[in-house]
DNA sequence: TGACAATGTTACCGATCGGTACGTATACAT
DNA sequence: ATGTATACGTACCGATCGGTAACATTGTCA
C-alpha cells in the first residue's frame, strides 16, 4: 500500500545522496527475469541471488513481490512510451506515418529469436484477478494506448475513428502475442503491412 | 512422455467398462480452473479438492501437472475446432463469410464479463520455455490456425493470401487479448468489422 | 467366490514459495 | 569518539509446491 521507498530511484540517481543502489540492481534484474520468463515463474530468491543482494534488501525497497512486479511494469511503461513517441516524433503531423513507423519497429522486434512480447500484455494474462497491482499498471497502459490510437485515427480523418483505432490496437496486440508464439517468420512480421491496408480501407469508407 | 492413460476418456465413457470416472472429473475441474485463473496459479491440491478426489488419483491418470495441463489444452483444441468449423460449415464455399461468422462469435464472447481469452494463447504466455508440454499443444494449434487462415485467404482470391491470412490471425489474437484486458466495450467487439475492412482492402489490392 | 482394476486413505517427501526477526557493518554528523 | 541512522547479512518462519509410498476399500466381471 506504500508508494514511497521505490520512487526514489526514479528521482534520485545522479546528484548528491545516492543511497538506494541495491534497489536499482534489484529492479534491473527483476525487469529482465520477469519479462523473459514471466512473473509467476520467478521467485524472489532468484532475483536477489542474481542481483547479488539479500532478501531483506528487496523487502526494504519493495513492500512485496507483487509491488516489485508493478514497479517493473511502471518502468516498462516508461520505456514503452519512449519507443512510441520516438515513432511519433519522427513524423510530425502525419499520424498515419507515425503508426506505420511504430509498427514497422514492432514487426522487426518480433523477429528477434528470444522475443517475449509485451510485458504489459503478458502480466495481464498472468494475473487475471482484478485489482492486482501488476494488472492495474498493465490496464492503465493499455487504456492510454487505446486512447492515443483512437485519437490518431481521428487525426487521419477516418470516418469511424474509434473502430480504426481499435483495429490498430488489435493488430498490435496480435503482433505481441504472435511474435512470441511463432518463431522467426511468424505473422507478426506483416503487422505494418496489414495496418496500412486497414487504414487505407478505413479512410476510403 | 506417456500418452496412454488419459486417452481412455475420449474413447470409453458410454459402453461397458466405465472405470476412469475420476480422470474425467479431474480434467473437467482442471479445465475450468486452468482456463479461468491460469495454469501456474492453480495447484494440484486445489484441483483434487474441487474434483472430490485425492492426489494419488490424479497422478494415476496423469503423469504430471504439466501433462495434465497439456491434456486440458488438447481438450481445448477439440472444442476450438468445433467452434471454428461450425462457422465454416454455416457458409459452405464462402470463406469470407466463414471468417466473419467466426469473428462475430469471437467478438460476442469477448464481451462476456468473465471472458478470459484463448486458453492456448494464455498457456503460451505462461510457459515461454520451448518444449514445455503445454506450450507444444498451444503452438501446434496456432500453426494449424495460421495454415487454415492462409488457405481461406487464398480461397477468397486475395493477391497476397499469406499476408491477409496472417493479418486475420493478428486480429484474432488481438481480440483474445483485448477481450480479457479491457472489460465490456473493449476493442475486441470490433474485430469482425475490422476483419471485413482488411479483407476488402486486401482483395482490391 | 475369486480376481482384478480403479479409487480412496493417510501420511509423508524435499524443495521452494513469499516474507520477517534480529543482529551487524558502515557512514556521517556532532 | 560517540551517537544515530541507514543499509546489509544470517538465519529462520509457516505455507504451499509437485509428487509418492503403502495400504484399505470398492465395484465388476468371470
Amino acid at each position: 500500500m506504500q508508494t514511497d521507498k521505490n520512487i526514489e530511484l526514479t528521482i534520485s540517481d545522479g546528484h548528491a545522496s545516492a543511497p538506494p543502489k541495491a534497489a536499482k540492481k534489484i529492479l534491473d534484474v527483476a525487469y529482465d527475469l520477469f519479462y523473459r520468463r514471466g512473473i509467476r515463474a520467478i521467485g524472489v530468491d532468484e532475483i536477489v541471488k542474481r542481483a547479488g543482494v539479500t532478501k531483506p534488501s528487496l523487502y526494504r525497497s519493495f513492500p512485496s513481490k507483487d509491488e516489485l512486479a508493478a514497479s517493473y511494469l511502471r518502468q516498462y511503461d516508461l520505456e514503452f512510451w519512449e519507443r512510441f513517441d520516438e515513432a511519433v516524433d519522427a513524423h510530425p503531423g502525419d499520424p498515419r506515418a507515425q503508426i506505420i513507423a511504430f509498427l514497422t519497429r514492432v514487426g522487426k522486434r518480433t523477429q528477434n529469436p528470444d522475443y517475449r512480447g509485451c510485458g504489459m500484455t503478458n502480466a495481464a494474462v498472468e494475473y487475471p484477478e482484478r485489482g492486482h497491482p501488476a494488472r492495474v499498471v498493465s490496464e492503465d497502459n493499455k487504456q492510454e494506448l487505446r486512447r492515443r490510437l483512437r485519437a490518431m485515427a481521428a487525426a487521419m480523418g477516418a470516418p469511424d475513428a474509434d473502430t480504426l483505432g481499435d483495429g490498430l490496437l488489435l493488430l498490435i496486440e496480435g503482433a505481441y502475442i504472435s511474435g512470441q508464439l511463432f518463431g522467426l517468420g511468424g505473422p507478426a512480421q506483416s503487422v505494418a503491412r496489414n495496418a496500412d491496408l486497414l487504414i487505407e480501407a478505413s479512410l476510403k469508407e
